[in-house]
RNA sequence: CGGGGUAUAGCGCAGUCCGGUUAGCGCACCUGCUUUGGGAGCAGGGGGUCGUAAGUUCGAAUCUUACUACCCCGACCA
């Protein structure tokens, strides 16, 4: 079955690509490293954001918009932030088009030359904290907890569908507070958030802690990131939430009188999550027949297909079978009733398996005779025939225990692949046939973080953020350590 | 940005070395009939400026040159 799509153990990368093209998620369009998400894909973009969404807006969030284009003199303020970003810029220089003169099509217009080029978003800090200038004068303004949906353009050189591609979908907060503890626990709040929304409605387990300064957002004092194992071994960094201090506040000179009257910097966060989830979403969870997705952010949570000899027969079975959609419906539940005569049952079944829909009814001739249904569950691949009467109330729990298995699997797997290991040759040997995680002890410094990636392209996923100490040498350099910290290659 | 590869129907490919009928195959598509409990069968049909431009030649998918796009491997990155 399923012998178009390339097997998961044979290529990986291979699998992923086939995998989001036959699933429908997404393509390659005709411009250079930019996807066109196609609707099933962004379907489960809809279901993420909205889910994201309203956990943002329960936390005291609220959305907002700023502009695409940002000026080039922005840029510039926040000194390790032009330097991270400075590499991947699109940048606009003219603002008309005009007939060439032979008659053979349209030249940029020279004369529509900029006084000041535009940047087009690779983030938005820079244009968020000018207009936040404006908008802060006292504590009393503060705080300001601003989320907002866009695209941002980083000029990648290789790109892959979801997992980096030139323009991308995110959300992006942008926090400003009164006081450094308050950002802080901004932070932190969000990277919990971010851990609660992948791990209960993605189905993934994530790992939380903070970055190395080599792997830091350009600007920030700290990045928080939570990352997911992927089934090839390799970590995926799925959302991250940065206390930028006052580093943007200075740039852009926002400051503010607090209650004694005194004049002081902003403090700040950012953070966000991309389309890149929809990666994660693929690669954390499918199998050789495809997309498995959790019941939680399946734009088709049900899927039902009749099996029928001629119209009679389908007239039947459809009446049962909108019955049952509707009942299911009134609970909730996402069903799509497919009574297209133009492919076959079995035909239906692949398309479904490869889309990852959790649950498939089929009903047929056999099942009106004996009042029963037939449930096959996408993760398991599994399939009972029950009594059509307990489908409700079978179903409800049915997506729930999904939702769960297909959590403790990844769970399973992540826990299996990850290593305590202590010396420089497991080190390179576990990097090398075992992938996964690896706790190991570090010294702390850039220098041998840069020495074990060049080595093993192994890179510092996340630093604990735990208080568990425990004393230690560093796998490389035999230095004291006080803790392990992750180490895995990455996407 | 460095190294390698590819470009022929919507997709995947053959043909290119060694120029010569009307450019072919599989899938997909359309029509009809038979089918429908795990990707149906048969019959018929439609679809191509052979990536772009120039050159060599009586004649170019095929040879030459330039350009462009895409893919893979590195460096960079969410």
């Amino acid at each position: 079955m399923a012998d178009f799509l390339t097997k998961m153990e044979d290529n990986y990368a291979q699998w992923y690509n086939d995998l989001v093209i036959k699933a429908d998620l997404a393509e390659n369009s005709a411009v250079r490293g930019c996807m066109v998400i196609k609707p099933y894909g962004y379907a489960i973009w809809e279901k993420v954001q909205s889910e994201l969404d309203k956990l943002f807006k329960a936390t005291g969030h609220v959305n907002a918009y700023f502009p695409l284009f940002i000026p080039k003199s922005f840029f510039a303020r926040e000194a390790d932030h032009v330097e991270g970003f400075a590499k991947e810029c699109a940048v606009v220089t003219h603002y008309r088009l005009r007939n060439r003169s032979d008659g053979k099509g349209i030249e940029v217009d020279p004369d529509a030359k900029l006084e000041e080029e535009l940047i087009i978003r690779p983030t938005s800090e820079t244009i968020i904290w000018n207009t936040y200038k404006n908008w802060i004068q006292s504590y009393r303004d503060l705080p300001i907890l601003i989320n907002q949906w866009a695209n941002v353009v980083r000029w990648e050189m290789r790109t892959r569908l979801f997992l980096r591609t030139a323009e991308f979908l995110w959300q992006e907060g942008h926090t400003a507070h009164a006081t450094r503890e308050e950002a802080v626990e901004e932070t932190k709040t969000i990277l919990d958030l971010y851990a609660h929304f992948v791990q209960e409605y993605m189905g993934i387990p994530v790992l939380k802690g903070s970055k190395s300064e080599s792997e830091k957002f350009a600007g920030a004092i700290d990045t928080f990131a939570i990352e997911a194992l992927m089934q090839d071994g390799k970590s995926l960094q799925a959302g991250t939430s940065h206390f930028l201090g006052q580093n943007f506040a200075k740039a852009f000179d926002v400051q503010f009188t607090d209650k004694s009257g005194k004049l002081e910097y902003v403090w700040s966060t950012s953070w966000g999550v991309s389309t890149r989830l929809m990666g994660a979403l693929v690669m954390a969870h499918g199998d050789n027949n495809g997309l498995v997705l959790p019941p939680n952010l399946a734009p088709i949570q049900i899927v039902i297909v009749p099996i029928y000899k001629g119209n009679s027969q389908l007239d039947s079975i459809s009446s049962t079978a909108l019955k049952i959609k509707s009942d299911l419906e009134k609970h909730g539940l996402r069903v799509k009733y497919d009574d297209r005569d133009t492919h076959k049952p079995g035909f239906k079944f692949a398309e479904y398996e490869l889309k990852g829909v959790p649950v498939r009814l089929a009903i047929g001739p056999r099942d009106i005779e004996n009042g029963t249904i037939e449930v096959a569950r996408r993760d398991t691949m599994t399939k009972e025939v029950i009594n059509i009467d307990k489908t409700v109330k079978h179903l409800s729990g049915l997506l729930t225990d999904i939702q769960k298995n297909i959590f403790n699997k990844s769970l399973k797997y992540r826990d299996l692949n990850t290593y305590k290991v202590d010396t420089w040759d497991d080190f390179r040997e576990s990097i090398e046939n075992k992938g996964g995680f690896i706790l190991a002890h570090w010294d702390g410094t850039a220098e041998t973080e840069e020495k074990i990636k060049n080595e093993t392209r192994a890179t510092i996923r996340i630093i604990p953020i735990d208080n568990s100490s425990e004393a230690g040498k560093c796998v490389y350099s035999g230095k004291p350590s006080q803790k392990r910290v992750v180490f895995a290659r990455a996407y």
